[in-house]
DNA sequence: CGAAAATTTGACATGACTCAACTGGAGTGG
DNA sequence: CCACTCCAGTTGAGTCATGTCAAATTTTCG
């Protein structure tokens, strides 16, 4: 990533730190999301809660991975999900206004906010339609071959959340098939 | 969306106009994505086939929206998805390399792709939400209120695939709460 | 050690799928 | 205009995968 000076600044200006501690919020249903982060070190998750007052896990992210509302934070609407830390972390956090100048501004920025993008959208479309096509035992097998890291940070119940299943359906899967 | 007479030269010569006739492919599973589309008229689908032979429609389009496998474009690899015309289509299309191109030099092709990702973006997350959090009854009923136009344009069958469910299923939904 | 969290297990309920049959258009061709 | 076929949609009966609930077990960690 080739920055000058100059651009390293407006780069460096643009971004906050911040440090989660488990458990603790980054965003909470019903706020609007003012910022997205970028994870330094720890995990974070984003879920909804339902009625039932079930959790359901959209998004899980670690090192390197970005967390936010897009909705929200784009709409200016209140958002629908929670995210909070999985573990303690450190984040750069960055306002959607100060990612659209950054963009603006610094060509390799853009370039690389854009292969994000695609990765992300791509990740997206594989995963619903693992969703849609795919039965609770091989979606989980997709699961462990794309995102084996996941397995060491998250408890199960919480990959099965992310999976659209329930704890006691992963646990009966991964044991072997279902008896 | 302001372009000046250059500009609107490059954008012209970037897309090549094209015509589906029902059924016909736009991408075959095993080919590599060359063209992203853009719908002037007509409606497509985008789906995946199992073993069974079985087919998950993962994307649905009509005028104004754009088709293609972003994974197979950007990592040319083959697809597995097939892209074919549900009535009669107009396209325009654009290679990735063209597509790239006009990103880099005109702004405002880069304002209003970013647009897009967005709106796609924030439109599969709240598809995967509901597609994991919610019964066969409620993700219709989600479907009906964000895409009323595409009940008009596409059959309960494949309505019924995009969901997740099967076609039994939806007619028994549709017909009131299960009975 | 003791409490809380994570995971597993069993019995049972149920939503959704499968399969096969049937109905009702919408063409198509004789 | 009718017979014929193709496609979409509906229905019913039986089955299966997954969910629910409650309890037992194991692990984690202060």
């Amino acid at each position: 990533m080739p920055l000058n000076k100059q651009e390293e600044d407006l780069v460096r200006k643009a971004f906050s730190a911040k440090r989660l501690k488990k458990r603790q919020y980054f965003l909470q249903q019903g706020d609007v999301c003012k910022h997205f982060c970028f994870i330094v070190s720890g995990a974070m998750r984003q879920y909804s809660i339902d009625e039932k007052g079930i959790e359901h896990v959209v998004q899980l992210g670690i090192e390197n991975w970005w967390m936010g509302d897009r909705e929200s934070i784009v709409m200016l609407t209140p958002s629908k999900y929670n995210i909070d830390a999985w573990e303690n972390c450190e984040l750069l956090t960055i306002s959607h206004a100060d990612t659209i100048c950054l963009l603006d501004q610094i060509p390799s920025v853009r370039k690389m906010l854009q292969i994000m993008e695609e990765r992300n959208s791509i990740a997206n479309q594989k995963r619903l339609n693992s969703t849609i096509s795919l039965a609770a035992d091989s979606r989980y097998a997709d699961f462990v071959r794309e995102y084996p890291d996941f397995l060491q940070r998250f408890p199960l119940h919480i990959i099965a959340s992310y999976l659209g299943i329930t704890k006691e359906t992963l646990s009966r899967v991964r044991r072997g098939t279902i008896l």
